[in-house]
RNA sequence: GGAGCCGUAGUUAAGUUGGUUAUAACGCCGGCCUGUCACGCCGGAGGCCGAGGGUUCGAGUCCCUUCGGCUCCGCCA
């Protein structure tokens, strides 16, 4: 940091542009630039540095023979020192152009500059050339951001919020705070808790979702209300996982299904439009639940390529190959052209689809007409082959894979290798966007663990049927809800709610949640519910994961400016820390001994 | 709670069946350089091999423990 001596003060100076909207238009321009010295160049003679703002690089040039005092001070610069220049725009000599730079066709040359400050060396390189782990990238994330690529990953999320906003403020909706510190609640993820000082021994939990308080806007006449909105979740990170993430979630009053789909395609068809200048198509396909998991296996079914997942059951119902015969369910995965597959691949594959509890991977390679070759093919009676090549449609030069088992495992099992051969197999056009809806969800869940049915949205859901229904066989009951999915993920969910107290209580009562409780942890709602709730309904979209798919990046942490670890930590800040004992007393928390063996 | 991959100069990596003084590139520092653009050329400095323990005459390398990062299963209404 020697050459703090140097730094001087901004005084009266003014940028007049940025760096990268300069062109040749504005050759002879005086102009004052500020921002951070990308790459230096210096030539002894002649020094080049490349300015860095938000928006772009802009060549500046030091000569001695347009002012040897600014040529002379500009021998100290170094990487990331922040300087504003005066000068005039002029185009490169011949030759000089650099067509790979936007403002490749002009250069600044330096009449008059200031060192605004120094940078001690940053420990990576400021550029998109990825080079630096993980771990280092988090620890000065403010270095990381300066990097192009996340830049444009921000710039691009503003973008989105803002499409959001113009568009749901046209149609009428408020932006309407709500609470962050609120009444933690059962069902659905672990609450992240906030002790409370005034009430001893009690504590507030982060909303999940403001799920609860948007329903209460319509009671509350509100009619149309939307938040972008933080929510918090204490479960596990993944790639696509944060703790604290952030929806957009809105509601509306007197309102069908039909009318908030329509709603969130156009918001989101607008959002795709004046973000990547991609247009959706309108309307947007749509798939029921039962169709999703026939053909692919999952609920958030990746449109962009095919290899279906194809029903075999009543082909090998009581085969010889028990595996096959008394399975609850047998489905095929034919893929094209994967007869050349080697021993080891197919290892692989058999290794990833033991991830989800599948037992081994069956397969038969279709070497030539009637030619097959698999450990199993010997199992299957003649008619049997018959029934699979004519089912699956096998065809010289394919491979198959099959799953065979309880329901659930087969279809995760499958669905997930789908996926899994989709990417190696080079199936998907990183491009391409296919968003679709999916409906007709089953309202409840039954969990084996805890011998009840779960909601499979949430307990709010309107059930397909009414009250009626859901007593007759709550595990048949659809739901009026709705999921849209974008490449594989789950971007944003919706329902039409329950919107009176009877069958509030109904749903309750089918989900095992006592009177009393229900009174305990939803005594408002259902409160609500007595003073004229309205029908109402809404949908809440992932905005990060939206934005990580917009951006095509591999992981949230790149579309979150201050992202926690795996571990849910944050190593910028070393969030969370120990707390004084004086504050834990304030708020009535002792901490437990750490165990020792 | 579980599985896998990773941790070596500032950074990214290489490091053979355990064997001299631990490599390379980039970066950094010094010098030279008036048309470079990831400038170039010459020279130089820089290491707790994540941490702790063990095996061994000898450990970056083998074993155990532990910390951290990433990916996944469980979990995430």
């Amino acid at each position: 940091m020697e050459h703090q001596k140097y730094i001087g003060e901004l005084g009266d100076w003014q940028r007049s542009h940025h760096c990268c909207e300069l062109t040749s238009a504005n050759i002879g321009d005086e102009i004052c630039l500020m921002g951070w010295a990308q790459y230096r160049r210096d030539h002894g003679g002649l020094i080049f540095i490349d300015l860095r703002d938000r928006n772009g690089l802009t060549q500046v040039v030091f000569s001695p023979e347009h002012n040897i005092q600014a040529h002379e001070q500009a021998h100290i610069l170094r990487t990331e020192y922040v300087l504003a220049v005066k000068g005039v725009v002029r185009e490169r000599p011949e030759g000089m152009h650099n067509a790979g730079m936007v403002t490749g066709d002009i250069e600044i040359l330096v009449s008059e500059w200031k060192l605004l400050n120094t940078s001690r060396t940053p420990p990576f390189a400021i550029e998109d050339r990825l080079d630096a782990s993980e771990n280092l990238r988090l620890k000065y994330r403010y270095l990381d951001l300066r990097r192009p690529k996340l830049a444009r990953n921000f710039i691009l999320r503003h973008k989105a919020v803002q499409s959001v906003r113009r568009f749901l403020d046209e149609q009428n909706f408020l932006e309407i705070e709500t609470p962050i510190l609120t009444k933690s609640t059962p069902e659905g993820a672990r609450d992240f808790l906030v002790p409370s000082r005034v009430n001893d021994g009690q504590f507030y939990a982060l909303p999940q979702s403001p799920q609860l308080f948007k329903q209460l806007l319509m009671v509350a006449g509100m009619e149309r209300y939307y938040q972008v909105v933080r929510c918090f979740r204490d479960e596990d990170l993944r790639a696509d996982r944060q703790p604290e993430f952030t929806q957009i979630d809105c509601e509306m009053s007197f309102v069908d299904q039909e009318q908030v789909m329509a709603m969130a395609e156009a918001m989101i068809c607008r959002l795709f439009k004046e973000t990547v200048d991609v247009e959706l198509p309108s309307p947007l396909p749509r798939m029921t639940y039962a169709e999703a998991l026939r053909d692919y296996g999952l609920d958030k079914p990746d449109t962009r390529f095919g290899l279906k997942l194809q029903d075999v059951t009543d082909v090998v119902k009581g085969s010889e190959f028990k595996l096959f015969g008394s399975a609850e369910l047998v489905k095929g995965l034919r893929v094209p052209n994967g007869v050349d597959m080697s021993r080891k691949e197919i290892d692989d594959l058999t290794e990833f689809v033991k991830i989800y509890d599948a037992k081994g991977l069956a397969w038969i390679k279709v070497k030539a007409e009637g030619e097959w070759q698999s450990p199993i093919v010997k199992f299957f009676s003649e008619e049997e082959k018959q029934g699979l090549a004519q089912r699956l449609g096998m065809q010289v030069g394919d491979i198959v894979f099959f799953q065979a088992g309880p329901a659930v495992m087969v279809n995760t099992a499958l669905g997930q290798l789908r996926n899994e051969l989709g990417k190696r197999l080079g199936l998907i056009d990183p491009k391409k966007f296919n968003p679709l809806w999916v409906t007709d969800f089953p309202l409840l869940e039954y969990d084996a663990e805890s011998k009840r049915y779960v909601a499979l949205h949430h307990p709010f859901t309107a059930p397909v049927g009414g009250v009626e229904a859901l007593q007759a066989d709550p595990g048949k009951v659809l739901s009026n809800a709705y999921d849209m999915v974008l490449n594989g993920s789950e971007i944003g969910g919706g329902s039409i709610r329950i919107h009176t107290q009877e069958m509030q209580q109904a749903m309750f009562q089918a989900l095992g949640i006592g009177e009393e409780e229900a009174r305990e942890k939803f005594g408002f709602l259902l409160d609500a519910l007595e003073f004229g709730a309205p029908p109402h309904g809404g949908i809440a979209f992932g905005l990060d994961r939206l934005i990580m798919i917009l951006t095509g990046s591999s992981s949230i942490r790149e579309v979150i400016a201050f992202p926690k670890t795996q571990k849910a930590t944050c190593v910028m800040t070393e969030a969370p820390s120990a707390v004084a004992a004086k504050q834990l007393r304030e708020l009535h928390i002792r901490l437990r001994e750490k165990k020792k063996d």
